[in-house]
RNA sequence: GGGCGAUUAGCUCAGUUGGUUAGAGCACCUGCCUUACAAGCAGGGGGUCGUAGGUUCGAGUCCUACAUCGCCCACCA
């Protein structure tokens, strides 16, 4: 039985713990065909919030979808507990910073934390109705994630696409690593432009502007444009710094643009890429002047300890002093940031992993060309970014908790020596290699670094697939079917996984991609920590509307687009929902003696909504096949109230009053609901799985869940009576329309109507003349025959409601 | 400076290949307690579809330029 209210509190409990039971999502090999999701793991570093629960529901609707079309659908999760954003939960949790413990007392701490939030992230997320296999999930940082990283590397290694290199990286001076690019985050900053009287040996003046005042010690060379009339005839000639008296060259390069600045600039190690670019190709010196933590080293003396900002300072006022600074420029720019911790980054010479990227971009961008996006212009995005990498992709990280290089270094000889595949996972600081070096020493010193979060993450179709084990899945995997994310990590989750993928298989590691957008807290407002943290915290909006309720936000919006919360949208929700149960207990109530059998002889309203229906699916169906979300739920929604408003209301006489109307006429009426009502509840199950499931569970009496349903076409072809009634409607309509304006209840009779009407509708008509007069109330309905339009409303005479 | 997206009713958003009076929800107004639902039902007002051109018989939809907002990138001389 039904209740009279549906409680969602104790309803959304019980089907939770009832798929949970019968291990509705757990995913077995069986002869359906294999659809498979790449699914992000989410980064462990905080709470989740409303973002997680928008991008993760939409794709969990694909997952449900591609289920009712019969598929097998695999859709594994993970948690992403690798890397720094988990290192720096874990320093703010115990308040200490990872370098002050030993490297396993933070390691365990990291995965005590790690693990307390992983069941958090996991109780919401099952809360919410996903449908993942979470007995299966994986961790980035576990035995068999870092066997796979691992095995990756190895494979680079073998093909030469990975390199041990001494280079100019980026640092972070907080973090104290190095970041790749695409960790890099642009920040607005006021600064000011310092011009700079210089000297040459010879005692001829020059100008150079900079922001950077404090790399004054780090000048290696000074550059000038050859073609700049203004300065060209300084070049070969050498200068002399100011305030540390250094003597540089004063280089050409046509690089250097003539209207920044004076159009001289100095050349640093480092303060910026060109300087990284000129110093390769000049063979320039390298000046160190930084320590790994961001202050001015002992090389030089007045300015040793201090801060970067504190050495601009002071530099500035010795600048002064000396009489050279010209003026300072007020300046707001871009300058590059860490995206973990916000600090502005620095470069920094270190040997490093790489994996080689700039020799392979237009097979990237080929790769990017095979995978079938979503929306299409996120592929525009992906090339972009592939033409913009300028970097080959450094993947150490001088940090903790992570993978482990399977490396060692001879202690002889530095040579490299890496693991053999069959000892993997190995942690060199405490594993030995199998073999002495080839230059026959015998001790080895082990890598500390661990690798990039992305090394790792990059990987999750091989850790899908559960690559090189005996249970291994790559043969269901190789391309996987979907990769869902947001577009903030096409530069990295996408393309670093395509990068893998190519480098491993030479092929696409998915075959479509599914990208969401952000959410915004109001418009144009990015959704803040602490509105996340309270009213939109998302256990809170369950509470209060229902997970059923927070989907339906959750799946609005068309794909790609970024989504604005709104209390209005719950409600709407709230309605829609609310109007599903209320509908479905309506139905029930009159199909207590429905048998279902064979039937065709559908009155002409059951034929009206089920072609509707028809139309409605077909558009349903294109739209979830391009992952559109939003716009299928849009389209049912729209279907739905039609069928509420219109439909039910013209058929509840013939279900009301049997006495009145022929059986056949009330069993067309059931037929049609039992039916649609079904199709409906399996269409809605996508974006709410716990009402649905209630109410097929009760009314339909099954042996098993509406999420191991499939759906089968409806093959009628009642094309006419669609159109057809459709005119019929906006005829009731008008009726209706009329009975309001005269301020009269719906119920209010209508003695005699004199309708107009053109051939075809009059057939319309006398075929559903029985609905249309219980529907309106009209006593006597006369018809007469035009050409003009479809139909034209004469004359109404209204009559009283009887008694009372 | 380059790329991408957005700009439609007071608010939040739809508008699949260009086609008759541009839609929904919320808000507002007017009715209706109608044997599923008042968290409901029936109606109503409200939009020169960012601006300016262009293509077309016809443009919210296609093209060009511009404006505003957002995101990504390049600029740290």
């Amino acid at each position: 039985m039904l209740d009279k209210k549906y409680d969602f509190k104790t309803k959304e409990e019980k089907w939770l713990n009832y798929w949970n039971e019968i291990k509705l999502h757990e995913f077995k090999l069986n002869e359906k065909e294999v659809y498979s999701i790449d699914t992000p793991p989410p980064t462990v570093s905080g709470n989740i919030h409303l973002g997680h629960i928008f991008s993760y529901s939409q794709t969990e609707m694909i997952a449900r979808y591609k289920r009712l079309k019969g598929y097998n659908v695999f859709y594994p999760f993970g948690f992403d507990d690798n890397g720094l954003p988990s290192e720096r939960l874990v320093e703010k949790e115990h308040n200490n910073k990872a370098h002050q413990l030993t490297r396993s007392e933070f390691q365990k701490l990291c995965y005590e934390t790690t693990n307390k939030y992983e069941k958090d992230f996991q109780r919401l997320f099952q809360r919410m109705g996903f449908s993942a296999d979470f007995e299966n999930a994986y961790k980035t940082v576990s035995d068999s994630t870092i066997r796979i990283s691992q095995l990756s590397f190895l494979d680079l290694y073998k093909h030469q696409k990975v390199y041990h290199k001494e280079s100019p990286s980026l640092w972070c001076n907080e973090c104290l690593t190095s970041i790749a690019q695409a960790e890099l985050e642009t920040k607005t900053v006021d600064s000011t432009f310092n011009y700079i009287k210089f000297k040459t040996e010879q005692g001829l003046e020059f100008e150079i502007a900079t922001t950077r005042p404090e790399l004054l010690p780090a000048i290696v060379a000074v550059f000038i444009n050859p073609t700049d009339p203004k300065n060209n005839h300084l070049i070969g000639l050498n200068a002399v710094i100011p305030i540390v008296n250094k003597i540089v060259p004063i280089i050409g390069d046509e690089k250097v643009d003539k209207e920044k600045g004076t159009g001289i600039v100095m050349n640093c190690t480092f303060g910026d890429q060109t300087d990284i670019e000129w110093w390769t190709k000049y063979d320039l010196p390298l000046v160190e002047i930084l320590t790994d933590y961001g202050r001015i080293n002992d090389t030089v003396p007045d300015y040793a300890g201090l801060k970067v900002k504190e050495a601009r300072e002071k530099i500035l006022e010795d600048l002064k002093h000396a009489g050279v600074l010209v003026k300072s420029e007020p300046l707001t720019h871009e300058v590059n940031t860490h995206e973990r911790c916000g600090k502005e980054i620095e470069y920094k010479v270190v040997k490093q992993w790489f994996i080689d990227l700039m020799n392979y971009k237009d097979k990237f961008i080929e790769m990017g060309r095979q995978v079938k996006w979503h929306p299409d212009f996120m592929r525009i995005r992906y090339e972009e970014w592939v033409n913009n990498v300028g970097w080959d992709w450094c993947i150490s990280r001088q940090r903790y908790f992570g993978v482990p290089f399977p490396v060692w270094y001879c202690n002889k000889c530095g040579k490299a020596i890496v693991a053999r595949e069959e000892d993997l996972p190995v942690n060199p600081l405490e594993d030995k290699p199998h073999r002495p070096c080839t230059c026959g020493c015998k001790t080895y010193v082990p890598e500390r670094d661990v690798m990039d979060t992305w090394a790792t993450s990059s990987v999750t179709p091989l850790i899908n697939m559960r690559y090189k084990t005996n249970d291994s899945l790559e043969k269901y995997l190789r391309p996987m079917s979907l990769r869902a994310n947001g577009h903030d990590i096409i530069r990295t989750w996408d393309f670093y996984t395509i990068v893998k993928s190519y480098f491993h298989f030479g092929e696409i590691p998915w075959k479509d991609t599914m990208i969401s957008g952000f959410i915004l807290a109001s418009k144009g407002e990015k959704l803040s920590k602490r509105k996340s943290n309270d009213a939109l915290a998302p256990d809170n909006l369950i509470n209060e509307y229902s997970a059923d309720v927070v989907r339906y936000w959750a799946g609005s919006g068309r794909l790609g687009n970024d989504i604005t919360f709104t209390d209005e949208s719950m409600l709407r929700g709230r309605k829609l929902v609310n109007k599903i149960y209320n509908v479905a207990s309506f139905i029930n109530m009159h199909l207590e003696d429905y048998e279902d059998k064979e039937f065709n002889d559908y009155e002409f309203f059951d034929k009206w909504i089920i072609s509707n229906y028809q139309e409605m699916k077909e558009s349903y169906l294109n739209y979830l096949d391009e992952y559109e979300v939003g716009l299928a739920l849009n389209t049912l929604e729209k279907f739905f109230w039609n069928f509420c408003d219109n439909y039910i209301e013209i058929v509840k006489h013939r279900l009301y009053r049997p006495e009145e109307f022929k059986n056949t006429a009330r069993y067309s009426g059931q037929k049609t609901i039992y039916t649609l009502l079904y199709k409906l509840l399996q269409d809605f199950s996508i974006f709410f799985p716990f009402i649905t499931e209630e109410l097929y569970q009760n009314i339909y009496k099954p042996t098993k869940s509406i999420h191991q349903t499939e759906f089968e076409e409806l093959k009628f072809d009642f094309q006419e009576e669609n159109e057809l009634g459709d005119i019929l409607i906006e005829f009731i309509s008008e009726v209706r329309g009329q009975k309001t304006i005269k301020q009269l209840s719906l119920k209010n009779p209508i003695d005699k109507l004199n309708l107009k009407v053109n051939a075809k509708i009059k057939t319309a008509v006398l075929d559903s003349l029985d609905d249309l007069k219980a529907t309106l109330t009209i006593k006597e309905l006369n018809l007469s025959e035009f050409n003009e339009s479809n139909y034209l409303i004469e004359d109404i005479v209204f009559g009283a409601l009887e008694n009372k």
